[in-house]
RNA sequence: GCCCAAGUGGCGGAAUUGGCAGACGCGCUAGGUUCAGGACCUAGUGGGCUUCGGCCCGUGGGGGUUCAAGUCCCUCCUUGGGCACCA
């Protein structure tokens, strides 16, 4: 008989199916353990990277099943965004439709694949049992503050016809399609992210199970930078800026201030003229600052930035010695952070350096190094060619600070403008607030009435769903689809019945993905998002994989929903998520897969042609899980064959097996069957460890492949037809591979339990372990070094770690005896087990 | 510019704590099988030399620590990633 994927893989599916092999059904006393994948965003098929990730996450899931855990292994889909809404405009049809026929298409996939998914507990976020859930998570948010409306310049991609969070430009590019986001200041909703800056920042430190570059990537996002807040009198207006410097030691350096064109003061001296010193009309004057606030910012411009100015006529006094600073405003200082002001300290700042070289400004050094030789700006401050940004020691210039080194004068600076009220400690943070609405139609609607009488209204609770109405029109232009229709619009205020319009935003697609590992847990419960003790059993989330794609997007939002939910008293976690696995890509010609570039592998393709089990084999074979790999057709074969002679083997000895089953465990052996067994045991301890710590299924993969290659050794020796007494090492070995085989080609190695005479299911074996006591050889091999190198190997008892004893069987080796030339050995090294070290004078 | 990974045969990769580098797979070579091709089986496969005993070189380059370095330290190079007008 050949092995052909194709039967045993519909075979089993279909047994599977009939019996309900993966229904999460919690045995009491079993310890919990949460597989999650990321769920995929129905665009339409499976691709290769999908493929990948969910192998991942059901060799995991199989595993821990097999070493009796309650598993919870769900599966869902990411069903609300654009595309659908693109989709629908280009073949005009429906965003409902296209992602139902997608859901249909991916679902059957993920089933065609043999993942242990529950599929009774299947989401899809665009279903209204799900969405009314944002809504309610989002009135409790309301209700506590931790969601609000404000004015704001915000991020707007013209394309897609929607405001961007933050998180979603890159680059000061759109994240889904890459036009050029413009800034637009609308009213939106935000949620209060910055509550929990600190807690977010502060738990990386405790997230061990989380790879560091995940980390690092959500620290720099979050960007803390502690400093000072300083405040500067403007010359003969009554009128006080504020500025914020991590710097405060460079302050008697300064030479200028910048405040941002959005700033309150240049906005007001905009309307009302520039200063006594300005030497332009309050015409010229406003229209350089409108140019200034239309140049493009948040972007390093590198070589070619071009910072612009204009001097507004007033001057600020620091605090620190009086002196008077022409007050500029610039296209460099963002009003978004910190105060929307700074100092201008061209000797210790680059960007100031640069704006000061091209106005004309003085650059005054304060802070030289602290040992080591002066450069000779020091002494010379047109000798500077860059600004220096070293922490050093205070210059002479600096009055009473002159001498301290930048760490003292910071604190005493700020000592002493605390004592002066002009100045105190500031933590700023790169991190903003996270704006969720977004001016499109596929989304959950945000729950909200607006009443010219009561104000801003929270539909209630007993309200909810708010259901997207199915007949808007999609035209991909003009804000709101929403807003269009008339009877979704229009309805009564909840507070005092008068006519009210709702909101016509939608939520950002993200809030979606935010809390669906709770959803998991009661997927059709109507009166609540999710059963608190559920909640309280399953989390947090014991191993989560996906793309390193969301390191800081939804992984970021993941984080604070958990935290605002627990505030919320509805979570006993604050963090989600244990143990993170971020997946490598999987490349084509040395790029990702795409439909674009035409280099994309159908896994539909490979499993038609191969099998499941050989492509899932594969894409754990080709590298450890977080690293990308190549695609390659020859690698796909080298599995399909390891699992044919799986296959051939166990096939071909199974009845000679059956035939002398009699023979019993404890029968003396031989040598052959000794060491058969002994690499079984191994490969057991080996598979184990690399799955169970490192999570490295190619390496796992690898030492399956070996004890195969031993076995097929072993019964071309000795057929099990001949192996008489010693047939149940063959059959104690088979089973072993066998089970093993499970969590990563699961159809096959069912079938193969099946021919092993067993009934149910091998995923429900306990996973095998091993013995010391058959791991141990009777002799070891040691490799034997002189002067450091290798010159021969010897064969010595286990147990033997006499130094002497081996220095001697050492030197019995004709080779090393050779090179040891009779010369006296004055030291050596052993390391039983392992090497012996010689050491000639 | 700053920070973090990584660099190992023709290729993907392995080497858990400093202890015989190259497991496993691909590819390639030879032999077997076959009408032929494919498939399959067996053996070999880092480079150079060899008196066939072995010897020399070898984990991006250079230096160091050590009896012993892919692994630790210093330095440089390359690639990938992140941050970058955030004061």
């Amino acid at each position: 008989m050949k092995y052909d994927p194709g039967k045993i893989e519909s075979k089993w599916q279909e047994n599977w199916a009939a019996d309900d092999v993966y229904r999460m059904t919690a045995s009491d006393g079993n310890e919990k353990y949460y597989c999650l994948e990321m769920f995929p965003y129905p665009s339409g098929k499976l691709h290769m990277g999908h493929v990948r990730n969910y192998s991942i996450g059901d060799v995991i899931a199989r595993y821990r099943r097999m070493h009796g855990f309650n598993v919870m292994h769900p599966m869902g889909f990411d069903s609300f965004g654009m595309p659908a809404e693109n989709a629908a405009i280009e073949r005009n049809t429906h965003p409902a439709i296209w992602t139902r026929q997608n859901i249909e298409v991916m679902r059957s996939q993920l089933q065609d694949m043999g993942f242990a998914y529950d599929w009774e507990r299947e989401i899809a976020s665009h279903r209204p049992g799900y969405y009314r859930w944002n809504q309610w998570l989002f009135l409790r948010l309301l209700e506590r503050d931790l969601a609000y409306r404000k004015d704001a310049l915000l991020n707007w991609c013209p394309s897609c016809e929607t405001v961007l969070a933050n998180e979603q430009v890159e680059e000061n590019l759109c994240w889904r399609c890459g036009a050029v986001v413009e800034d637009r200041r609308m009213s939106q909703w935000f949620f209060r992210v910055t509550a929990y800056t600190d807690e977010l920042l502060d738990g990386l430190d405790e997230l061990d199970g989380w790879p560091e570059r995940v980390r690092t990537m959500q620290r720099n996002w979050i960007g803390k930078s502690s400093g000072t807040r300083v405040t500067f009198d403007v010359e003969d207006s009554g009128e006080e800026l504020v500025i914020f410097t991590t710097r405060i030691d460079t302050i008697f350096g300064a030479s200028f201030m910048v405040l941002a064109p959005e700033h309150p003061l240049a906005e007001r001296w905009r309307e009302n003229g520039p200063g006594p010193d300005s030497e332009q009309v309050p015409e010229e004057f406003a229209s350089a600052i409108d140019k200034l606030e239309k140049m493009p910012r948040r972007q390093n411009l590198g070589e070619a930035s071009d910072k612009a100015g204009v001097f507004t006529g007033y001057y600020a006094i620091n605090p620190f010695n009086r002196e008077r600073l022409p007050i500029w405003i610039t296209n460099f200082v963002l009003m978004d952070y910190g105060t929307g002001a700074i100092m201008g300290v061209p000797a210790h700042d680059e960007r100031d350096f640069e704006f000061a070289q091209k106005y004309g400004l003085p650059i005054r050094p304060v802070i030289g190094p602290g040992e080591g030789d002066s450069p000779a700006w020091v002494d010379q401050p047109d000798q500077m060619e860059e600004a220096s940004s070293l922490y050093g020691v205070l210059l002479p210039i600096c009055g009473d600070y002159a001498g301290m080194t930048s760490e003292a004068a910071q604190q005493k600076m700020l000592e002493d403008a605390n004592a002066g009220d002009f100045g105190e400690t500031a933590v700023e943070y790169k991190i903003k607030d996270w704006g969720v609405s977004r001016q499109r139609y596929w989304g959950t609607p945000i729950p909200v009435i607006y009443c010219p009488d009561c104000g801003t209204v929270s539909v209630p609770d007993e309200d909810l769903p708010v259901t997207l109405p199915e007949e808007a029109e999609f035209t991909g232009a003009g804000g709101s689809p929403l807003g269009r229709v008339e009877s979704f619009v229009n309805v009564d205020c909840p507070t005092c019945g008068g006519p009210a319009k709702r909101e016509t935003d939608t939520m950002d697609t993200f809030v979606c993905s935010s809390w669906y590992y709770l959803r998991y847990l009661s997927p059709h419960d109507s009166r609540q998002p999710y059963d608190r003790g559920d909640a309280d059993y399953w989390g947090p989330v014991d191993i989560y994989i996906g793309g390193i794609t969301h390191a800081v997007l939804h992984l970021l939002y993941f984080r604070f929903f958990c935290k605002a939910m627990a505030d919320l008293d509805l979570l006993s976690i604050r963090e989600p998520v244990t143990r993170l696995l971020t997946q490598g890509m999987v490349l084509m010609g040395g790029t990702a897969m795409s439909k674009s570039k035409g280099n994309v592998v159908d896994p539909g393709e490979m499993v038609s042609r191969y099998g499941v089990d050989a492509t899932r084999i594969f894409v754990l074979f080709a590298a450890p899980p977080e690293r990308d790999f190549e695609w390659d057709e020859g690698g796909i074969e080298g599995c399909s064959r390891f699992l044919n002679r799986t296959f051939s083997l166990i096939e071909g000895s199974h009845e000679a097996l059956e035939r002398i089953s009699g023979a019993g465990e404890g029968t003396h052996l031989v040598e052959p069957f000794l060491e058969l067994r002994r690499k079984a045991h191994e490969t057991t301890r080996r598979v184990t460890q690399e799955v169970d710590q490192r999570l490295h299924f190619n390496t796992a993969i690898a030492a399956l492949m070996e004890l195969l290659n031993e076995c097929y050794a072993a019964t071309a020796a000795v057929p099990v037809a001949e192996a008489g007494m010693a047939a149940w090492v063959y059959r104690d070995v088979f089973e072993r591979m066998v089970v093993m085989l499970a969590p990563f080609a699961p159809h096959l190695s069912q079938e193969l339990w099946e021919m092993l005479g067993h009934e149910g299911y091998v995923v429900d074996q306990a996973w095998p372990t091993y013995d010391i006591a058959v791991l141990a050889r009777e002799s070891v091999s040691m490799a034997v070094q002189v002067d450091g190198k290798v010159r021969g190997s010897i064969e010595v008892p286990a147990g033997l770690e006499d130094k002497d004893a081996l220095v001697a069987e050492a030197l019995k080796n004709s080779n090393v005896a050779r090179h040891v030339k009779g010369r006296l050995i004055a030291r050596s090294f052993v390391v039983p087990g392992k090497i012996v070290s010689l050491n000639t004078g």
